[in-house]
DNA sequence: TAACTAAACAATAAAAATTATTATTTAAGT
DNA sequence: ACTTAAATAATAATTTTTATTGTTTAGTTA
């Protein structure tokens, strides 16, 4: 995926704090802004959390990036893609993405309720495999 | 549903301000937190915030009660119900809810991933009906 | 490549949202 | 009614997020 030409797209100029925001948040996968800010430091030690947020929600509302809630985490944003599924573990807040196919889903949605979709959030929650050995 | 069973089911004391606050966000279907305060303070003038965070919180870990994310918009909670699909308006921030199943969905992804799911939040965002005849 | 312009940046301050603390009150079981 | 553990209100503190302002930079144009 290119960034530059994804950023360009949108309006938004291809600044350096940009394109590490979209890098790191690629590697991490799933990231939080607190976490990400950090990263992002090692490389820019003079970047401002503030600059964070700002791109990161900018990028979100245009849906660039999108987010997922786990209780007692923090928003994770990650690459938008696909539509796809997220399974979170409630215990350890890990985030895994499940590739299956949610476009009929969307479609039979999208025609029922007259709604235009552009956009999806599946997350389903549980424990996963390490944590319910843990708790068993 | 019975919220009085629900809450001793969980050890929580029946009290007056957690009955309200699962009575006002049934009646509201979606809410978020400053919203529900709000309201809560017609009844209960000497309510305060903190208690409606620190319950709704507590609700929601135990799956009392599910949260919905759409951009711009705070966190809206809703009683918990059998697994269904939130259409979201990313323009005026309006969920509605769809009755569909997506069981099947839940039971595929559990098994091909060895996770144990127990609940489920599917957000599809777009805009609803009204928001598009504005825009259009 | 030098200069221009609009936008992004860092730094700071401010505002908003959330959580912690403590003394008082209340629910629910004896 | 009495007792005890828990919930509440009020307040303070913390955390998260947004706004502001002066400086710097990207991308364009000449």
């Amino acid at each position: 995926m290119n960034y530059i030409e994804q950023l360009k797209a949108h309006a938004l100029k291809v600044t350096p704090q940009r394109m590490a925001i979209l890098e790191e948040i690629e590697a991490a996968g799933h990231i939080d802004v607190d976490h990400l800010y950090e990263i992002l430091r090692m490389n820019f030690p003079s970047i401002s959390l503030a600059t964070v947020y700002k791109n990161v929600n900018q990028m979100y509302e245009l849906q660039i990036l999108e987010a997922i809630k786990v209780p007692n985490h923090k928003l994770q944003y990650e690459i938008t893609k696909a539509p796809h599924i997220h399974l979170a573990c409630d215990s350890c807040g890990s985030v895994m993405d499940m590739q299956q196919c949610i476009g009929e889903l969307i479609d039979s949605a999208e025609s029922e309720s007259g709604y235009r979709l552009n956009h999806s959030t599946v997350v389903l929650n549980g424990l996963c495999p390490s944590c319910q050995k843990k708790s068993a």
